[in-house]
Order: structure tokens, then C-alpha cells, then sequence
DNA sequence: TATTTAGTTTATAATTAATCTAAAGTAGAA
DNA sequence: TTCTACTTTAGATTAATTATAAACTAAATA
């Protein structure tokens, strides 16, 4: 993706294309793989591939605003931070409950039969299978 | 159960019967039905429904000691706080993404075939199921 | 182009869940 | 009863996240 890819996609979001934006737009969105990320582990990689020294303010507002437009995806964990994902396709993870690794699983791996009903009043808004892993030594 | 009971199942488990322990069990496994809870609505259960005021870091390191025995479950979920689970089956949840409120679904109420291989030299200990809802009208 | 405006960034403070510390208390062994 | 290791606790600390409010800037308007 171009560079003015990204300020249109902005633009058409209704967000203002700004300089920082647009770079956490190439980090997150120019790359040949999906991937996941904490927030603080995008303060480093806008620093330490971009050399952009973002605020970790704006970084969340950022992240959080890309959400809201389903450009990111949030992945629950029983962790005490919050994992994003820029693979936002329905799908699943294996996650390391040492290493704290998250590992996609395609959709079609797991075939999810019989899906309860919701609770009367709610419909489902998303599924999330987390498969935890540890090392087979430990 | 009996509050002997509680004092045997923690020796048992090398943990002294401390007087806060015990009314933890009590709190717990005194119940018709199993429930979740965080540990903050646990101090508030103690203070409340057993006029014990538990400190914070007993109730953590007690909720602790109890998950590593196997005595409650910790749920992942992508909200900042860590909930524990009374039913240490083997099961999944609805998750209201508004209330937070947690529901059972028995495992047997979701088929989950075809789970795949997890990364070489790793095993699975776990596989969580959240299905998150929103009521209809918002 | 100059001016205005509303949206954005940022340093910094505040919040909150969770953990750590170290002193005082207690269960159980000797 | 004495001793020891384990436990509880208040309070400090950490770490993720959110809130605040002033400075900045994109884009609309004159
Ligand atoms: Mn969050
Ligand atoms: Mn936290
Ligand atoms: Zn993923
Ligand atoms: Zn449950």
C-alpha cells in the first residue's frame, strides 16, 4: 500500500491523516503478514523501525480508533494487557501461557458445531477460541 | 459441605486452615450453584455476606492458592481484570461485552472438532471458548 | 492567502488491577 | 510452652490504561 492509500483511508474513515497516523498506519498495515502487537510493543516499533517517537497517548487513541473501524482487532486474553491484531478475518489463536505468544489458527482449522442460543435479548457479537499452550518439557 | 470439611481439604492441600481461608471456602463452595467472581467482588462478598474484612493481598494470594490446587478456574477475557470461576469443569461462556456478565455453556453444548495441532515441541492445557454478546437493541 | 474551527498530539497526572514488602500474627510441630 | 515456618496485613510499588488540558495542526471558511 501507497502512502496516499492510507490518507484516503483515513480521510474516508473520518480521521484527519496526520503525520503520526499515517506512520502507525505503515507499521501496522505494510506488511507482507498480519500480525499481533501490545500497544507498548508498537511504541517500540514506531521508534525502533520509523524512528518516530509517538506518544503513548496517542498511540492508544490511534489503536483504539483503528478498532472502531474494524481495522484492528482486540484479542481477549487472561493477561493483564491487551493484545491487538491486524489480522481482523475471523479466526483463532494458540496462545503460550509462558511466553505470552499468540499464533493464528485459520478459521476452517476448528469446525465449531452446535453454537448455543444467546442469552435471550443478545446476539452474538464475536467468537473467540484460545487454545493455551505451554512447552511439553516444562 | 461442613467447615470440617473445608479444614481437611485444606490440609490435604498443604494449606493451613487459617480462620479467613476457611470463611473463603465457605464463600466459595458453600453454594448451590457455582459463580463467577472477581477478586475484588470477592472482598465485597466477604465484607458483606460474612462480615469478614479480608485483606486484598490475602484474597489474591488465597484465589491464587486455590487456582494452582485446582479449586477454581481463571477466565480469559479481554476486559482489565482477571475473573475465577467456582465450576472448574470443563466449559465455555457467553460474555456480555456491556455488563460484563458471565454465562455458563456446558462443554457438551458446543462441539469443537478438528482442533488442531499446537506449534511443535508445545501441548495444550486449555481451550477457552468465549462468545461475547450485546443485547439486540444497542 | 489569512483566519477560524474543530480535531489531534502530547506531557503529565490520575486511575486501577495486581503484586511486593516487611512486620505482626498464628497454626502446628517439637 | 516454645519454636518455626507459614500466613495475614497495611501500605508501598508496579504497570497498563485512561483522563486532562495546553499546544499544535488539518481543513474549512472568509
Ligand atoms: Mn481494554
Ligand atoms: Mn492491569
Ligand atoms: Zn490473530
Ligand atoms: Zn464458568
Amino acid at each position: 500500500m501507497e502512502n496516499l492509500d492510507f490518507i484516503n483511508k483515513l480521510r474516508n474513515s473520518g480521521l484527519r491523516p496526520t503525520k503520526q497516523r499515517i506512520k502507525i498506519c505503515e507499521a501496522l498495515f505494510n506488511t507482507d503478514k498480519t500480525f499481533h502487537f501490545t500497544v507498548n510493543d508498537l511504541a517500540e516499533i514506531m521508534q525502533k523501525n520509523f524512528n518516530e517517537k509517538i506518544s503513548l497517548a496517542t498511540l492508544y487513541n490511534t489503536v483504539h480508533a483503528f478498532k472502531k473501524k474494524g481495522y484492528v482487532k482486540e484479542i481477549s486474553l487472561g493477561n493483564d494487557k491487551s493484545y491487538f491484531d491486524t489480522n481482523v478475518s475471523f479466526h483463532h489463536h494458540f496462545f503460550d501461557i509462558r511466553t505470552n505468544e499468540l499464533t493464528d489458527i485459520n478459521s476452517n482449522e476448528i469446525e465449531l458445531k452446535n453454537i448455543p442460543n444467546p442469552p435471550k435479548g443478545k446476539s452474538i457479537k464475536e467468537i473467540d477460541v484460545v487454545i493455551n499452550v505451554e512447552n511439553d518439557s516444562q
